[in-house]
DNA sequence: CACCAGGCAAGCC
DNA sequence: GGCTTGCATGGT
């Protein structure tokens, strides 16, 4: 739990400053395509909204700056939130075994999968079907302002992800304000699953990671790809391996040289990768968009 | 204008 | 089972 024992905690005026902090770099956390909410405001500088809570963050070097957060909400919501528990460096050496992963940990060295709420990234995932990352950014942005709760945080006002109850009692045409298209409908369907007693929280965390999938799967706009990428960023499943347009583009062009399908990519990456094939999909998905790959 | 974006559901066979 | 098609919206 207390992994990073080099970590220091110091206050300037209510700003908490945390040094020490290994393998972590908010360019590549916040890059890597897991989180929608935050924003670049400044150099090495994000304000985003998670769990409920604003938060503005800052990094130079191994020097991190939590704005206007009590040591209390460190520990109890972003410590776990950035994962700051875990050794990526153990990570990062076994998959450097591999020299195309190397190559890969060697661009975003500093990635770590955050981990956010499940009933958020569910919906977040589903907008993201078929969709790019601007525009899901704006949908999401569009459905907090109008849905969710306001938070007042260093003179500003944030939102919070809408509540899945909230969510319930709404319509297709109450929700055509975020211009989510046909995906509509399916935030809605979640929203009932998670309200209804369907679905819960605590009851898919209980699941194995196969039954969580098909469960997940349960919700319209759940497929094979979005059900892995919440299984990775919302429940912590890391031996899930989300193929995407930009990880199968990567792996055809660094381990096959041809076009392949999703299916034996998956295979190929389970067999290659095991339990750290979250964390191997991270690397490669950022290594991917940072080079272009496969982007003539 | 076509084509694509962190795919999926529904309708075929 | 596997394969094809339509799908909202916005950018290039």
């Amino acid at each position: 739990m207390w992994y990073n024992i080099c970590m220091d905690l110091q206050y300037k005026n209510n700003d908490l400053i945390v040094t020490g902090l290994r393998d972590f770099n908010l360019d590549h956390i916040f890059d890597c395509g897991q989180c929608f909410r935050f924003n670049a405001v400044d150099e090495q500088t994000y304000i985003g909204v998670a769990k409920g809570k604003a938060l503005k963050i800052s990094q130079s070097r191994d020097t991190v700056t939590f704005y206007e957060t009590t040591e209390e909400d460190f520990r109890s919501v972003w410590f776990d939130y950035f994962d700051l528990g875990r050794d990526y460096g153990e990570i990062k050496k076994t998959l450097s075994r591999d020299s195309v992963m190397k190559k890969a940990v060697s661009y975003g060295d500093g990635i770590r999968i955050l981990n956010q709420e499940l009933w958020e990234t569910v919906v977040s995932f589903i907008i993201s079907a078929s969709n790019n990352i601007p525009r899901i950014k704006g949908i999401i942005e569009r459905f907090c302002h109008a849905f969710g709760n306001k938070t007042e945080y260093m003179g500003n006002t944030y939102y919070s992800f809408p509540d899945a109850e909230t969510v319930a009692s709404l319509t297709c045409a109450d929700l055509s304000v975020i211009r989510a298209g046909y995906r509509d409908k399916y935030i809605i369907d979640a929203a009932l699953k998670f309200s209804n007693g369907e679905l819960s929280d605590e009851y898919i965390r209980s699941l194995s990671t196969l039954d969580a999938k098909k469960a997940l799967m349960s919700i319209k706009g759940v497929g094979n790809k979005v059900s892995d990428c919440i299984l990775l960023f919302g429940l912590c499943r890391a031996d899930s391996f989300p193929v995407d347009v930009w990880i199968k583009r990567i792996m055809e062009y660094c381990y096959f040289g041809s076009e392949q399908s999703i299916d034996t990519i998956s295979r190929f990456a389970a067999e290659r990768f095991g339990p750290l094939g979250g964390f191997a999909q991270q690397y490669l998905f950022f290594y991917a968009r940072e080079n272009k790959i496969g982007i003539s």
